[in-house]
DNA sequence: TTGTACGCGTTATCAT
DNA sequence: ATGATAACGCGTACAA
């Protein structure tokens, strides 16, 4: 079929291609009557202007970019939100872009910059071990905003911004929470095991609470969570937390480095006839709705995820307007303690 | 900056531009000692083609889209997961869209299939009154996956194709099942009350059971959920619940039409005081994950998503060879019994 | 196997 | 206010 083009409309309406152009896109310099006409005939003819075209001629789009890997992550939603109302107000358009797992986003967003015409990226979820040789082709303003993410430190940190929280650190705070409750055996539900991977770093945080404490590290206690389905899955904190509970190792806590873990392991203790927190405490990570609305509801670290959102965007239009070239911003995250976590047994 | 383009390559490679272009799209016409002198040209500096140009250019993209109105929806990813796989066993690249709540989505397919160059589409969610006159723009074939969604019933039907389940049947099974054990003031939370919505075709399933079993309609047991947040969240169950028991309204189960909203209720419950199902029961829709691991375990109408997606994408490649024009498919959904319904109290 | 030249549909520039 | 025309960056006949 042969695709109805702004040629069609032109010569439709008996006037020039500029004119429909101009038209189109509301520019000033243009009979109101000629416009109207001219949009007339595109609502009859159904005319669609091709944005491939636009895209190709248009110097400046006014746009920048979210990447998002990991569409699941209930986080990244609450991000996407913000951010979209930031970009309206300021007149960009936003384009959202789902990364697969086994794509490269720095790739994605190579290709994304040239088509679209954009000023600027927020790379939302994904590691981050890119070379700095390919990271150095991209020429507009990004920042890494790591939620679900490690901040990459094999780049030049001048080449980049951040906006993070210290996963160590709050792990380190989580744990030495249930530490205080009087829990000497506290089990951990962690993920990748990627250097800097936040599964990694809130590893450490763990350790760190555990040897500042005294407590001996009991490898036994520490699940990885299944590779094969998704790592932070209620399904995959069920699984993992049976087969600690199947194992016979002790314990009277478990720290699940991610609420949705936790949702699912409690799920397994409660099946396995096992009080929470009675007789097991258990302390997720994130601080997303399922935490708050679960039974018993479940003690957390709490993202700000909206202020980091918020801050993100704002750094972004900076770096854009030339008033900053680079920061890195670490949010603290918030302990919020509730059914979930109690007094060691015994 | 002056954009990289194919010509800087030919020109540094000492070649023509087709060369390269060759090089790039993997065409069998090169000499491979020519290619990799390319490639190692293109990588070094890191050019990257312009996809706007190549859109434009390409006939055919073999490509098809999924557009998404309300990425939230747990229910999409399990559908887009699976519609990924098949399309990449086709050979064919899936462009993934997410649609603002107030854009339409129609005028977004109409854009990205000049764009894009598309041979179909999937729609997910949102609703679909479209006109009829707009959606005939639309020359590729187009599927409404009705999950999350109502189909559109103002428009001809040999003009698309719809996956669906049969939200007024299934919402009376649930109900049925309710009054089957003994409930007869079951409240009902309810969302969109716009005609053909899921929100009311679950209501009137809910309406038929009732009046079916010779029980009276309450108005006051019918509790539409806070507009003003998302419609589907737990929060807005939670809410919606609390409001129902300030009220002093009698009722002796709930029926959530989300298992998120269901989550939100039981915990409203909990927090009353009221024990699941002893005092009340509550029993949800969609058949998420949550439901499955929340305490107690939340009765539920399982959508067959997977079976679903599968059946969508084989529908949409059926229809682009040119095996079938249109069809409308409506699948059965499963009641799941699980620990959050039981007979009614006294 | 390789290079040249045209055109994809649009916007921007320059006349008029 | 309007129209002709040159790019935008690439793919592809066609010629070599």
């Amino acid at each position: 079929m042969p695709e109805i083009t702004i040629k069609d409309i032109a010569k439709q309406c008996g006037v020039g291609i500029s004119t429909v152009s101009r038209a189109i896109n509301n520019h000033p310099d243009i009979n109101p009557e000629t416009k109207n006409m001219i949009m007339d005939v595109i609502k009859a003819t159904g005319f669609v202007p091709n944005n491939s075209a636009r895209n190709l001629k248009r110097i400046d789009a006014k746009s920048i970019a979210v990447l998002v890997k990991g569409i699941t992550n209930p986080l990244f939603s609450d991000m996407i939100k913000v951010i979209e109302e930031e970009t309206q107000k300021k007149k960009y358009s936003l384009v959202l872009k789902h990364v697969e797992y086994y794509e490269d986003e720095v790739d994605v967003a190579l290709e994304l910059v040239k088509e679209k015409r954009l000023r600027g990226i927020i790379f939302l979820g994904g590691y981050f071990f890119h070379s700095q040789e390919k990271i150095e082709n991209l020429t507009v303003p990004y920042i890494f905003s790591t939620i679900g993410t490690a901040v990459p430190e094999n780049i030049s940190r001048v080449l980049y911004s951040s906006i993070a929280v210290d996963d160590r650190k709050e792990s380190y705070v989580m744990t030495a929470h249930l530490i205080g409750l009087g829990h000497r055996n506290v089990a951990i539900l962690s993920a990748e095991s990627e250097i800097n991977s936040i599964g990694q770093l809130r590893l450490e945080g763990y350790r760190d609470a555990l040897s500042e404490a005294g407590i001996a590290f009991n490898e036994k206690l520490v699940r990885r969570v299944e590779d094969d389905i998704e790592h932070y899955s209620m399904e995959n904190g069920y699984i993992t937390a049976k087969k600690l509970i199947e194992s016979g190792e002790k314990f009277t806590a478990i720290f699940a480095t991610a609420d949705m873990l936790a949702v699912g392991a409690c799920r397994a203790l409660l099946e396995a006839g096992m009080r929470i927190p009675e007789d097991v405490s258990v302390a997720g990570y994130d601080g997303i709705d399922v935490g708050k609305y679960y039974n018993p509801a479940i003690t957390t670290i709490k993202q700000p995820v909206k202020e980091m959102a918020k801050t993100t965007i704002k750094l972004l239009f900076d770096i854009i307007a030339g008033r900053k070239s680079y920061e890195h911003i670490v949010f603290p995250a918030e302990l919020i303690v509730r059914e979930s976590t109690g007094p060691a047994k015994g």
